[in-house]
RNA sequence: GUGGGCGUAGCUCAGUUGGCAGAGCUCCGGAUUGUGAUUCCGGCGGUCGUGGGUUCAAGCCCCAUCGUCCACCCCA
């Protein structure tokens, strides 16, 4: 019979692992508080026609890359290919957007069907954040030096640089739209398959594009920042200088882009080169017109999402993570025959009432030499030892693991008081 | 959806022109020993991704298929 595996692109988060992302996860949760946030968590599952509407019908994510299938009663529904929809659905559906502002974050799984490949998987995970009610710069300001501070916690500051650029209002967009096409339509003979595409489809799309002869061609292109209206291009200009007060190092780069319908004015991205072709770690910008294409009111929005993987894989490789996160336990109880046995698994329980380290008991037998073997394996500190020669005497060996040092006999009724005073052995 | 690389022990990988299926690490047992190091001995572990084909003989050659990684597209 077949092995049943994991769905392509579908990865278990082995134990190996999750202390890392339990790592980034409290980082997370710690900068967010601090800045007043608040978590939402919504469902993995929407109607269908909730991306359909929030992410744009000609985007790839809606075309081809959904989650999608008939509940049983025929209605379509979707496994979420973002956040930003279903947050603003709950908002809207709540009312906690209805007269007042909002800051919320969320995190979790999302799924798209795509070819899996480095930092890019069918179901991958966000932390998102999302703000509204609030139309000025200093709230983009404070978005990006929210990601900041969460790059600097996480020791990754290093390795990423931030990318911003704006959009303009949806009609100096449709104006440079229209002026890019004409250019471009001129010069098609210089386009390649994918540009030629996107012509008709996104053309504004083509500004990113990797193909080295259409970036050249787009350097005699119209120039986006010229069609901008006055209140984005102020906006901007406004953003610009919190961030330069604030010392938060940018890069304006016009051909930035975003894939999903929804952006106008601020759009940024937190990249990295350190990743292989997924550079984007971080990534958002304002909406100010979707909770009202959702049926809401117009509401002013901006928000980003991070991508959980490439985060971990930059963690992997740049980041200097603290030593306890790399052991699973503290103290290694193992014990030798019945009667030790016994006291050790009492032993472990007063130990786990009283001290602030983790505790293991070893339950799988084997020789002497095989027990301290897994306590040095088992990545702990201290080994405590009970044998028949220590039950003789109600006491127990302890060993230190870290340290060279001769193990030392402690009363039963001490070795909490013991451990507790003896620190140095915990350190790092 | 497109292109390329790779699939051999739990892990990392050798495997010659087609000729008995291998090493290191891990794990288990033993010797030495300082209850952990070093060294040494032994053991467990395999449908060579899968299915066809060629051949006296296939891990190796041919076809198909699946998986995986990287890149394109797209995106966090």
């Amino acid at each position: 019979m077949a092995k049943i595996k994991a769905i392509r692109g579908m990865n278990d988060i082995l134990p190996a692992q999750t202390p890392l992302w339990q790592y980034l996860e409290q980082n997370t949760r710690a900068v967010l508080s601090s800045y007043g946030y608040s978590e939402i968590r919504t469902p993995i599952v929407e109607q269908t026609e909730l991306f359909c509407r929030s992410i744009g019908e000609v985007t790839d994510i809606v075309e081809k890359e959904m989650y999608t299938f008939d509940d049983r009663n025929g209605e379509s529904l979707t496994l979420r290919p973002e956040g930003t929809a279903s947050c603003v659905r709950a908002c809207e559906e709540h009312g906690l957007i209805f007269n007042q502002v909002q800051r919320l974050w969320y995190t979790g799984p999302m799924f798209r069907y795509e070819r899996p490949q480095k930092g890019r998987y069918r179901q991958f995970h966000q932390i998102g954040v999302e703000t509204f009610g609030m139309a000025g710069p200093d709230i983009d300001t404070e978005l990006l030096l929210l990601s900041a501070r969460l790059w600097k916690a996480l020791g990754i500051s290093h390795a990423v640089t931030l990318q911003l650029n704006t959009l303009g209002s949806s009609e100096a967009r449709a104006q440079y739209r229209d002026r890019l096409v004409a250019f471009l339509t001129e010069h098609r003979d210089q386009l390649d398959e994918d540009s030629l595409r996107r012509l008709s489809t996104n053309p504004l799309r083509i500004l990113d594009s990797k193909n080295p002869q259409v970036q050249a061609l787009l350097d005699s292109a119209p120039d986006f920042h010229a069609c901008l209206d006055a209140e984005s291009l102020a906006h901007f200009e406004q953003l610009k200088s919190n961030l330069d007060a604030a010392g938060i190092a940018y890069e304006v780069n016009p051909r930035l882009v975003r894939g999903l319908d929804y952006y106008g004015r601020t759009v940024f991205e937190w990249v990295t080169d350190k990743l292989g072709a997924q550079g984007t770690v971080c990534a958002g910008g304002r909406y100010d017109g979707l909770v009202e294409q959702l049926g809401g009111r117009p509401t002013p929005a901006v928000g980003f999402a991070t991508g959980v993987e490439r985060l971990i894989l930059l963690l992997e490789a740049e980041a200097c993570l603290p030593e306890h996160l790399k052991r699973a336990t503290d103290v290694f109880i193992s014990a030798q025959g019945d009667a030790a046995g016994r006291q050790a698994v009492l032993l472990a329980e007063s130990l786990r009432d009283v001290l602030p380290w983790r505790v293991t008991l070893d339950c799988s037998g084997g020789s002497a030499k095989n027990k301290m073997k897994k306590a040095v394996n088992s990545g702990a500190c201290v080994a405590l030892l009970i044998g028949d020669a220590e039950m003789e005497q109600q006491v127990v060996a302890l060993r230190p693991l870290r340290h060279s040092q001769d193990p030392q006999l402690v009363p039963f009724d001490q070795i909490a008081a013991v451990l507790t005073a003896a620190t140095e052995y915990f350190e790092e």
